[in-house]
DNA sequence: ACTTCTATATGTAAATTACATATAGAGGTG
DNA sequence: CACCTCTATATGTAATTTACATATAGAAGT
């Protein structure tokens, strides 16, 4: 069964105010600057700052099959350089706007935190 | 089996930058401020910010009841006023010094965030 | 007797995470 | 050429977490 059967119909990972699956708009982001691998995208994800030294293999080529089933990103296979063939993963409009939506998400997360944040500090 | 197995021995749920969970910090800070009931921080949990209109009470209780096998919190039953008896939560020191851990994990959260946020500004 | 409100607590399906493992081409080395 | 390592994509699955439903029960009003 799709492990992403339950959200919602437009494919928006920032339904409902989820606060984890930051590896969604972290990879809608880099793709935004340039279209890469997903062993690229291993590489370049802690570089977004939610990761440590590594990203989950497998967390990243499932969403990203996510991803293009939804149309927020579109692959070809690049079969030129040395290695194995690998896909070139590029964003579309869709996942541009998915972003966007994130990104309304994230700001109000971040009101949310600020706030909590100025709380705890009232404590002290 | 306890759904908090294989969280480390101190019981801090912040380990890990593990980034959810908020309802651990929420009902330490809530109890910081003045000891409630599990019904009150029910309703008073909104008021922190990561919650919308009600929070679940399964997750509250099981968090309490963990808290409390931590030494986090303590409770005693209270049987005065109206209504059935109801348990008054008050936060221990290892509480708050577990509120201090979180702390720091919410503020290099923050800066994760607002780090994230200025990148995906910059996009525009 | 019946209903509603307060209060605490448990059950469980589905979603998510974390980690392990599988597959496979290319390149280097003895 | 057998072997190892690195790059690259992909699947399997146990444990964890969430979300929602339901259970239990005292008190208070009607």
């Amino acid at each position: 069964m799709n492990s992403f059967a339950n959200r919602d119909t437009t494919g928006c990972g920032c339904y409902r105010g989820r606060r984890t699956r930051w590896i969604e708009p972290s990879i809608l982001y880099l793709l935004w600057k340039h279209s890469r691998h997903g062993y690229e995208l291993m590489n370049d994800l802690p570089t977004v700052g939610f990761f440590d030294e590594s990203a989950d293999p497998g967390a990243i080529y499932r969403m990203l099959r996510h991803l293009e089933d939804n149309q927020m990103v579109e692959s070809q296979w690049d079969t030129s350089g040395s290695g194995p063939a690998k896909r070139l993963y590029t964003i579309t409009q869709m996942g541009r706007d998915n972003l966007m939506l994130w990104f309304e998400t994230l700001k109000s997360h971040q009101a949310a935190l600020n706030d909590f944040i100025n709380k705890i500090n009232e404590l002290k």
